[in-house]
DNA sequence: TTGATTACCATGAAATCCCATGTCACAAAT
DNA sequence: ATTTGTGACATGGGATTTCATGGTAATCAA
């Protein structure tokens, strides 16, 4: 079975790009890495395409593979699998966790969320995780978050958006 | 374990054509060279095929000697065969990286790429990477893509342009 | 010889490694 | 029940190494 990233994180990054990796994130990424064994350390791939705006992404290894996988399924020259392999190939690295759960996130990505030294943001989303800088997503999404939900009728319970069956 | 081409560079060229290839494509050039071994340095295939247009391809050893057996592998006298032939093994050269961690690229693939001195980008792309002018795919490849995302709707995901699974 | 190509140092910035500290949570012991 | 360990976790600091890049000397070829 696989596990899947839930929750969120606060977390500190210092002036070297230096942040962990919420344990429980760890956990995910050891078992989504083929490679893996207790004692070692998993490996990641961070997601930083022009279609994310102020967010990173970040998924296991084996999920990757399988995008990977299927952008190379896809018939060459396909005008949409050109557009795939730029945006997800072409602007994701692949990082190992160090022995002490951090990730050194390069400079060009911590200048993309806007990143310095503070405090970043980590939320769970299933088969991957996403990475703000905690002040950006404060102002923007939790916001729009919390006003929608001032929005919906009282009792309101958003399980009720879900579609199929 | 095969390591495949992600993310991408931008790096400089100088009067000599030489250029550092980004270290984390070295990594996947030597776990891709059969000969090669800790200490040494990797080779690689420099491919400049009239298919190509405003960009050279570099892959590993062992990918390009895969594509090299795939081509062997048609018939002799086939048309197409001799087309490859003509397109990927004849155009194209191996090279390799110097102890620095540069290439020196050939004045007549620099001059395909209208090459001088200044910038080169390099993009990943799996199983092998591309080689752009850095102004020519900011240009062309660059803005067509920005242009085509900002025509999708808020909150597109381009994985969803998946296809099989 | 002369222009071009290759090999060899030099340097600043960035990334990596190794070790140290404080804080919890949970378990064992008194 | 309170104390005492034990270990995982988050975070910081310093030393060392790698990278990217430029310059110069040596080598080669015509």
């Amino acid at each position: 079975m696989v596990l899947s990233f839930t929750g969120e994180y606060v977390q500190k990054v210092d002036g070297k790009g230096r942040m962990s990796i919420p344990a429980d994130f760890r956990r995910v990424l050891e078992s989504g890495d083929p490679n893996w064994t207790e004692g070692l350390t998993p490996a990641l791939y961070l997601l930083y395409g022009d279609h994310l705006r102020e967010q990173l992404q970040v998924y296991s290894v084996v999920e990757f593979d399988a995008i990977a996988a299927r952008i190379k399924a896809m018939p060459l020259g396909d005008a949409n699998r050109t557009r795939l392999s730029r945006l997800i190939l072409g602007q994701s690295i692949r990082l190992e966790v160090d022995k002490d759960g951090r990730i050194v996130m390069p400079i060009r990505q911590r200048q993309k969320l806007g990143l310095s030294e503070g405090e970043v943001y980590f939320s769970g989303v299933g088969d991957h995780f996403e990475i703000w800088k905690a002040d950006t997503f404060n102002a923007s999404v939790g916001k729009g978050l919390t006003d929608w939900l001032a929005e919906q009728p009282d009792g309101f319970d958003p399980l009720s958006l879900l579609g199929g069956g």
